[in-house]
DNA sequence: AAAACGTGGTC
DNA sequence: TGACCAAGTTT
């Protein structure tokens, strides 16, 4: 239910919003806005997608790279699996870019390279799940649907003082924030709610003092505000150990693997090792005099803490062993690499 | 429904 | 320095 109330608290977010919204690659600017112009739905859900657990910051020039590369959705339908990986290196949560080419061969090949226009439609999409598809329907298409990301959590559970702990709170929180969806510019109040949760509602020491919303909100007026939302305390990360090995051929190319197309780095190009775990068995690609560099790469994923020890010889000719292959010199870039795959890289380099 | 799934910045 | 956190989705 929306009342004056709910309207009053809107209309304060779109002017602060007017004033104060964020340049990003992926926005039209102010005057552009206002003149009626929307962004290329392509650009909302590839900037929608990239920003899934991501902050704003990593995300820019990851956006103007894949923008310059693929401008279209049939272009980047058409692109080579490992090239969207490698662009992708980095960035994290690698099933975002499978879906996200999976989402584009589907929307170039079953809907004429048009993203279907309403919640429904998307939500059937490869990687867009409610929050991405109500993201895409109202940015693109001006459709009064409801986002509720981490942002809107928080702005929601401070105004309105909820103290129930997440995730159960959610339907309560989605409520609210759907009572204060307006049905004009519901894009931009979208993207009001999130800019305020990033730069004023922020996780610790919010600043209340100069938020639009500080009128009408509880949480600041019962000083609650900067212990909300009440989050279920997070598992600890166990430690897990394991081994890569670095096979350099005397002409410059690197012995790599792609791994499975799931599961940690799926996908990714990597080098070959052991399993990750308590008490690995060491796993050499083929039998050599291997060398062990001094150091470790140590690297915490989503949940666990990760030590890996770097092995290392020179590549013998002849075929690769079965599952791996050689990368040449000149088409080995890092930069390709994921994160913790590339730290093993600059650990050899810096021997 | 709970767990898997990355990374870099921040305090 | 290590825990927390970010415009979540999938299984």
């Amino acid at each position: 239910m929306r009342d004056e109330q709910h309207i009053g608290v809107s209309a304060q977010l779109l002017a602060w919003y007017d004033l104060h919204a964020r340049e990003m690659p992926w926005r039209v600017g102010p005057a552009a806005r206002a003149a009626g112009v929307r962004p290329a739905p392509y650009r909302v859900w590839l900037s929608e997608v990239m920003l899934q657990q991501t902050t704003v910051a990593a995300v820019r020039d990851y956006f103007r790279r894949f923008t310059a590369r693929w401008p279209t959705v049939e272009a980047l339908a058409a692109a080579p699996d490992e090239a969207v990986m490698g662009e992708w290196a980095g960035l994290g949560y690698y099933a975002r870019a499978r879906n996200l080419l999976k989402c584009a061969r589907v929307v170039a090949r079953d809907h004429g390279g048009q993203f279907p226009d309403t919640y429904a439609g998307l939500i059937a999409l490869p990687g867009i799940g409610p929050y991405t598809a109500a993201a895409i329907a109202a940015i693109a298409f001006d459709r009064a649907e409801t986002v509720l990301d981490g942002n809107v959590e928080r702005v929601m559970a401070r105004l309105y003082d909820i103290h129930d702990a997440l995730p159960g709170s959610k339907p309560v929180l989605k409520d609210h924030a759907a009572a204060l969806t307006p049905l004009d510019r519901p894009g931009d109040h979208a993207q009001a709610v999130m800019d305020l949760g990033a730069t004023i509602c922020t996780p610790k020491s919010p600043a209340c003092g100069i938020c639009p919303l500080r009128d009408p909100c509880l949480g600041r007026a019962r000083g609650t505000a900067p212990d909300l939302p009440r989050k279920a305390p997070k598992k600890d990360k166990p430690v897990r150990l394991g081994h890569v090995y670095l096979a350099r051929h005397a002409d410059g190319g690197w012995l790599m693997q792609r791994r499975p197309d799931r599961g940690l780095l799926g996908g990714m190009l990597g080098w070959p090792g052991s399993d990750w775990s308590e008490a690995p068995d060491p796993a050499p690609p083929f039998a050599a005099q291997w060398r062990e560099l001094a150091g470790e790469v140590r690297h915490t994923f989503t949940h666990f803490h990760l030590i890996l020890r770097i092995h290392t010889a020179e590549l013998p000719d002849g075929p690769p062993p079965e599952g791996l292959h050689v990368v040449g010199k000149h088409a080995f870039r890092p930069s390709e690499l994921p994160t913790v795959m590339r730290k093993a890289y600059d650990l050899w380099r810096g021997q």
